[in-house]
DNA sequence: CGGACAGTTCGGTCCCGGCCAAACAGTGCA
DNA sequence: TGCACTGTTTGGCCGGGACCGAACTGTCCG
């Protein structure tokens, strides 16, 4: 036995718990939160909350940094959000929203929202269908950059983003909850993503995982990709 | 919440438990498996194991087929096989290996296994790098066939294999626990796999995970692809 | 300094679920 | 028909772990 059936079994016991799993997918907006914001939002008490992010933290699935009275913790990295992305895709069920708030969160977050730290939604998938569109990158058995999309992507996010140190794949595909398309993951879809937020095309929302299209970014979407997408548009 | 965290726990649950990881990491072999033989693979007894083949079965990880009084039971498919070894490589941490006969047969393991339907270890990756230098695949963030790729193996595993159906993409990098290098999955890793065990280039030990390389296989690797390695070599 | 707040530790409760043994059902073989 | 074998069902045991409340530590602020 190569891998121990025993450590494989305790990694996923990291997920196999309901509050544990709500924090992870809280956590794959990319933000940090307090312990005491995920303990509400897990709806459980900030003692329970606590052992569960020392779990989390011990595992490395989590990174902490304290500041003060507070505890903030994140994804500790891609990877880990990656593998939590294909987790949820495996389990294909999503959540059948039944109240109208639900719906209408919901239907906000399908329009635009980040998945980690790219874009995701209606908005994402767009967005890539425009690269592929415009010949930038090319799709056979993975992600190409074509000449073109690298004089594109050195425009739109400058040079150095092309050659970041790591081992995180430049072009990803991501498999889109929502869409059950793809859109653009990797290290060039953060940087895209970060990008457009610096220059204000889109924005966060206070539930700050659904992303919103300023008219800027209709307008520099519509330049850049001839992609033509009407700002904030919620469905 | 698109997903709900109580799907991705109960999903994850499915593999939070020693003897369901171990039944899964048995059958990433690839074949078909009777209860008794995973029962006394994961060291529990025969209701025990029948308790968890029924779960994972419910749950779609696994399907059965009954033949007379044996339930064989095999992954569900190469998506599930992907998503062990995904989370496998995540783990990261392989067992260390005490005893003698556990090194030798993880020596063995080295050498050459199959990971689900395709070829790992040492002569998975000596393969993918003779692909490689061989300028039959080319890696540019995800593997792309190149037109003398084309020609090689429709020569050696048959045109038909290249256009296969489903949403299997055709070649796939996949993460080698042991070299921690690449090697080749996806649909024509499998199609390769299964045409060397056709040809008796390749056959299985016992253990039916552990593949060795057979003198003909040897040869032909030579003639193919220019590689050179040593029949049977276990270290 | 004292009060409000964030987080942790500890003790205790409770329930889920993994396990087994025994009885049982279905299959294959002589 | 009878025996051996594989797998299933059931009842019961037991441990782990998720949870909470209360007490405590540490931080910020007036």
């Amino acid at each position: 036995m190569v891998l121990s059936a025993e450590s494989l079994a305790e990694f996923a016991g990291l997920l196999a718990d309901r509050s544990r799993a709500s924090m992870c997918l809280a956590l794959l907006d990319g933000r940090a939160w307090t312990a005491g914001e995920l303990a509400s939002h897990a709806g459980v008490g900030r003692s329970t909350a606590s052992e569960h992010l020392t779990i989390l933290v011990g595992a490395g699935l989590l990174a902490e940094q304290r500041q003060g009275r507070h505890r903030y913790v994140r994804l500790a990295g891609p990877q880990v959000a990656q593998l939590i992305e294909d987790l949820a895709t495996a389990v294909g069920e999503p959540d059948r929203p039944t109240s109208l708030r639900t719906v209408r969160a919901a239907r906000h977050l399908a329009a635009g929202r980040t998945c980690y730290d790219h874009l995701a939604g209606h908005l994402g998938v767009v967005l890539f269908d425009g690269l592929v569109d415009g010949a930038l990158i090319a799709v056979h058995d993975g992600l190409v950059l074509t000449p073109a999309g690298r004089v594109w992507f050195t425009e739109v996010v400058g040079d150095p983003a092309l050659h970041p140190g790591g081992s995180r794949p430049l072009l990803r595909t991501c498999l889109d909850w929502t869409e059950r398309r793809n859109h653009l993951g990797g290290a060039l879809g953060a940087a895209l993503c970060h990008e457009f937020t610096e220059r204000a095309w889109i924005t966060r929302t206070p539930a700050h995982r659904a992303v919103t299209l300023t008219p800027a970014g209709t307008q520099a979407l519509a330049d850049l990709l001839h992609v033509n997408i009407s700002p904030g548009a919620t469905d």
